[in-house]
DNA sequence: GACATTCCATACGCTAGAGTATGGAATCAC
DNA sequence: GTGATTCCATACTCTAGCGTATGGAATGTC
């Protein structure tokens, strides 16, 4: 068969031809979707108008496919977002915006939270093991610089950090019980005044 | 052949013949090594001592297997530990034990995690809502009876509870990263007062 | 102690999905 | 435009694991 919608336009777009960075994408979307189980070569492959023959000609198998989507992962979800906090002078505001990042709409939180659901996958393990240490790092100086003391700022990161990872997984186990609109707004302003220190930093004040 | 180790005594212990909650019992336990997922027929047979002609005379398919598995694992997990929990009559104390019960050692929370990590599964997305509501319910129920209102109960149990599920995700992710030890205790402090909407509330006072 | 019933082992069929082999289309180099 | 290179589709093989079929052992029943 010659290349479906190669001439006249069926459903799928006039795709042109497919890069590493395609299905790296690609499998980046699956995971979020359904972890690495719902991973599946030949479901990617339709999804991106193509076959395993151009998979298999990008990527030695699998695993290396996985490990683009975690390379992909990590830098977008964690390094990025952290380069764009360094941007914020003022730390009570850092901090802020930090929440506002983690607990918005965009969906890291799904992928984080499927990754986390294949925590014991040898591939997926070392990844999450550093971004994890990452993101507690920088949670935890963000609180030494709110002025916190060394010890307990460690543990305001740990407490900030697994109510974000708690929320997420919240949100999949029971989605009516999590607080959407309004409420999640009053939510947010809640966490913020239990997980940070001294007073109530609101979230964009005035 | 003739059943292994029933006259003289291999490796394994000469065993008696299985019912349901043997299956049931056992698959619960590798659903918290390595979620459905790990749950094996196969696997599961060679842990008992026997093969899947066993199994599949005890129950009609692996869906089953699960079902009885999440059956238990509610009542265990869930019914029972609030049953014990409505013994304790002061509300302080009352929360306080659910708190010590939770960060315990018991493998509770990572059988909770396995099952978050396969929440999107039809068979244990139902019993994972249940659950999830349930226990948030009785939080609830737990700071209103310490004199939080309504609707600020609420956020403290949404807190309360994410806290928990979070800590154990971060056990899987990073264990290096989880306070062990001492430090475990002064963490869990650490989150009663964050939780907790008025006075300290220590574990174990005196 | 023979028969029924309960329980289980072995051997098989079946499917999903990873990976391979190979020919051919697209695109580039000149 | 023709040869080389890049990219991809089709048609396989192979394995893990679910489920079934069937005979036989273990245990109860009278």
């Amino acid at each position: 068969m010659t290349r479906a919608g190669s001439r006249l336009g069926t459903a799928a777009p006039p795709r042109r031809r497919l890069g590493r960075g395609d299905w790296a994408a690609a499998a980046l979307v699956a995971i979020g979707e359904g972890g690495i189980g719902a991973l599946v070569i030949e479901g990617l492959a339709e999804r991106l108008g193509a076959t395993k023959g151009s998979f298999y000609w990008h990527f030695k198998d699998r695993d290396e496919l996985i490990d683009a989507a975690l390379d992909r992962w990590e830098q977008e979800e964690t390094e990025e977002v952290i380069e764009r906090l360094r941007a914020v002078e003022d730390p009570a505001a850092r901090l802020r915006r930090l929440f506002e990042l983690a607990f918005g709409d965009h969906p890291g939180g799904d992928i984080d939270v499927a990754l986390l659901a294949d925590a014991a996958n040898p591939l997926v393990a070392p990844v999450l093991r550093r971004v994890t240490e990452r993101r507690l790092d920088f949670l935890t100086t963000a609180f030494s610089d709110l002025g916190v003391a060394e010890e307990s700022a460690r543990y305001h990161a740990l407490a900030a950090y697994t109510a974000y990872v708690g929320y997420f997984e919240l949100r999949r186990a029971a989605p009516s019980a999590t607080p959407t609109g309004p409420h999640a707004r009053e939510y947010l302003d809640h966490l913020l005044r239990a997980l940070t220190p001294a007073g109530p930093l609101p979230v964009r004040p005035g």
